[in-house]
DNA sequence: AGCACGCCGACT
DNA sequence: GTCGGCGTGCTC
């Protein structure tokens, strides 16, 4: 009989068990379960706390306790664990590793529906005797009632409702109602068709793809992560296809991560038209119901191939045998709220305890990588040629000092823009500014409209006729005079709205598309723009970001940097390295084709030393060369850090949280730790709060480990009123 | 996080 | 004399 059997107060033999409960409960709590019942790690259970109840995972059976009278649970949600030992103990190492409580960081691992401990049993539907007849008589009149039951008979066994395409409840209800359908309760098992397409033909690999797939390949079966180092357009694509395929032929799953899925559907579709298959996509844009039948879906094996952004890491894969992280340098694949994980870094470590390779490509590693590399930690793939022949393109640097200038382009711009139109190609300008001016100034007497909450100006969107902050959900009217002496506003600053405008003046008939958040906020409508850039029917793009993040432009021959130096001399010490990673990238955009792609970068400093290295030299150089700053001046990576961020409404109360919190970590006799602050966030207010940080940083993990945790305890003993406070390990953003 | 308990101002 | 403000403290 296993030690933990005990009996409770009225005699009956039990068990007890510690549940990881929601909430910001750092503390395990124990339960006791009869001893008859057969339990095990990674089932939910619905147990009494305090007066209410919660749902909570069983996580490791334990002793009884004096300390405490220990209450029975109340159900058992589940017949079986929902989460397996592996991914148990990634949410373990995770919540240890990022500081969040290891309850609310389990719900990262389950899709929303089963986090109220919804049961798995749900209602589905199959076809009565009746409901045959009739379809065989060809009664049936409605049109989506005779598709539901076309869809039923095509599944003898019947099918969960929420698995149903275009079943509204009013359609069941009425075949129900006909006794043309049953309902029945059935354990919920996932739908997910293998689609048949016909498989798209693997093009040739050229030399250096094809030992980046035969390294990887000698490995497969054991763990190693894979720096596959590839310029823009080197065919990094073809690689993982080659290595997927490999590993699906010897029957395993594949998690390919990457950044904003939403805007990559052709990438998706390729996907699926290579490999045959349908993998699961899972974005933000998704139902609930969709994320169930895709978790369901890789927890039974049906789903072979998962596609997601960063939150996919948790996924309860079956038999996972390869993990892709595409764009590893992205920063979208850190979250920084709440739980802060890195999906790079879970990936990596899911990967290490699976004993499984994972490869993380880049055409601009991050800085970390690089330096793990260097390490010898990662191995090192390259592709340092274009596939097919095409050449990088050629970076210029373009002096617009005394240069005269429309709206935000030198004379030297439009004529290169002109030039390349005329010329048959189509040119891109990236401006990381949307709207149409960032701010609305009176020239009369200097007041500028700006944020009630932030401390910030608000952007004005002409088109939509607000003013809008970007930093909080702020957005008002816009004045028609000066608040304050009622002269005339006027527009300062360049928006990509303002730039489309002036293209559309400047360059009438050659079509524009804008590429922003605001003009992509309908649905269908990124795909919409798409087609008319490769259709030719819009000779000009326009974009921020979004341009940067994996789309084929075949045809464009000309790229634009509207404004480099905004990004130059940026105030976050990260600054440099982003600048570069999006430069290039954005540069990747052009000349995929047969023609080499020319790049401008319009700046006031054409001598600025980053910029030149980065151009002459390329990013591998660059980057090199910021990790060795990094490392004279002790940052990251060559340092750990963390950063504790501090807010409130009050203007002070904040920051003497953090300086308390910096005195108490003071007077650990820690020479290895380094605290810088508390400083002013920056941005101070924002959405009417008052914020600060507090930066640690170390030259080991341990180290800074110890503190945060010494932190934690601290904060056990005095808890200061209306501030929140929170630890970002290894943060990204320092705003 | 919830949700109690607990001690001080404006109301029937 | 009560209703209710949200400041501290606990939940197996």
């Amino acid at each position: 009989m296993p030690e933990s059997l005990f009996c409770s107060p009225d005699g009956a033999p039990v068990q007890y068990w510690q549940v990881a409960l929601p909430g910001p409960l750092r503390q395990l709590f124990t339960y006791c379960i009869p001893a008859g019942q057969a339990v095990c790690a990674g089932m939910r259970v619905r147990v009494p706390l305090g007066r209410g109840f919660r749902v909570g995972v069983l996580w490791a059976p334990t002793q009884a306790s004096a300390d405490w009278v220990i209450k029975p649970i109340e159900s058992l949600c589940d017949e079986a664990p929902l989460l397996e030992d592996d991914l148990l103990a990634c949410m373990a190492w995770a919540a240890d590793y990022y500081h969040y409580p290891l309850g609310d960081a389990l719900l990262a691992a389950f899709p929303p529906s089963l986090r109220q401990g919804a049961s798995l049993r749900c209602v589905a539907l199959r076809l009565s005797a009746a409901g045959h007849a009739a379809l065989l008589a060809d009664s049936i009149r409605g049109c989506r009632q005779k598709n539901l039951m076309l869809q039923l008979a095509a599944e003898p066994q019947g099918v969960a409702v929420h698995a149903l395409s275009d079943a509204p409840v009013s359609v069941r209800r009425r075949l129900s109602a006909l006794g043309l359908v049953e309902e029945f309760e059935l354990t919920s098992l996932p739908r997910w068709p293998a689609i048949q397409a016909a498989l798209g033909v693997a093009p040739q690999l050229n030399a250096a793809q094809a030992a980046a797939v035969q390294a990887v390949f000698a490995t497969l079966s054991k763990f190693a992560v894979w720096l596959l180092d590839g310029v823009t357009g080197s065919g990094k694509t073809e690689v993982y296809l080659h290595l997927i395929t490999e590993v699906l032929a010897a029957g395993r799953q594949v998690l390919v991560l990457v950044p904003e899925i939403a805007l990559t559907p052709q990438w998706v579709t390729r996907f699926s038209g290579r490999l045959g298959l349908r993998p699961a996509v899972l974005h933000s844009g998704l139902s609930d119901a969709d994320r169930l039948q895709a978790w369901l879906a890789v927890r039974s094996g049906l789903a072979q191939v998962v596609i997601g952004t960063r939150s996919a890491v948790f996924q309860p894969f079956a038999d996972l045998g390869l993990i892709v992280v595409d764009e590893e340098h992205d920063a979208s694949l850190k979250q920084n709220e709440g739980f802060g994980y890195h999906a790079r870094d879970v990936a990596i470590w899911r990967a290490r305890r699976l004993n499984i390779p994972i490869v993380l490509g880049s055409a601009t590693p991050s800085l970390e990588s690089i330096r793990n590399l260097e390490l010898g930690r990662y191995q090192g793939l390259r592709l340092p040629e274009r596939a097919g022949g095409a050449v990088l393109p050629k970076i210029y640097p373009l002096d617009v000092r005394t240069q005269r200038m429309q709206g935000g382009l030198s004379d030297a711009l439009l004529a290169a823009i002109e030039q390349h139109l005329l010329a048959g190609g189509q040119v891109m300008l990236y401006l990381n500014r949307r709207g149409y001016a960032p701010n609305l100034l009176c020239h009369a007497c200097g007041w500028v409209a700006e944020c009630p909450h932030c401390d910030s100006f608000v952007t004005w969107h002409r088109h939509a006729q607000r003013l809008r902050c970007h930093h909080c959900g702020h957005e008002r009217a816009v004045p028609t005079h000066c608040p304050s002496c009622s002269a005339a506003l006027s527009p300062r600053g360049l928006g990509t709205e303002q730039l489309e405008d002036v293209l559309t003046a400047l360059f009438p008939g050659f079509g524009i598309e804008r590429l922003d958040r605001d003009a992509l906020s309908r649905v269908g409508e990124l795909d919409r723009r798409l087609a008319r850039i490769h259709s030719g029917a819009a000779r000009l793009i326009v974009g921020t970001q979004i341009l940067v993040k994996g789309h084929d432009f075949p045809n464009v021959s000309l790229v634009g940097i509207v404004d480099a130096d905004q990004a130059l001399f940026a105030n976050d010490f990260r600054g440099a390295e982003r600048f570069a990673q999006q430069l290039i990238q954005v540069a990747g955009r052009a000349g995929r084709a047969d023609r080499a792609g020319v790049v401008l970068v319009q700046t006031h400093h054409p001598a600025h030393p980053g910029l030149n290295q980065l151009i002459s030299q390329g990013y591998g150089h660059f980057a090199r060369g910021l990790l060795r700053e990094r490392a004279e001046i002790g940052l990251p990576p060559a340092r750990r850090a963390a950063l504790i961020r501090a807010d409130g409404a009050s203007i002070d109360a904040p920051n003497q949280l953090l300086a308390a919190m910096a005195d108490w970590l003071g007077q650990m006799p820690d020479e290895q730790l380094v605290i810088w602050g508390p400083v002013p966030a920056p941005m101070a207010r924002r959405a009417g709060r008052y914020r600060y940080q507090l930066l640690l940083l170390a030259n080991d993990r341990p180290t800074l480990h110890r503190a945060l945790a010494q932190l934690a305890a601290w904060q056990g003993s005095r808890r200061p009123a209306g501030i929140r406070w929170s630890i970002d390990v290894d943060p990204l953003d320092m705003a």
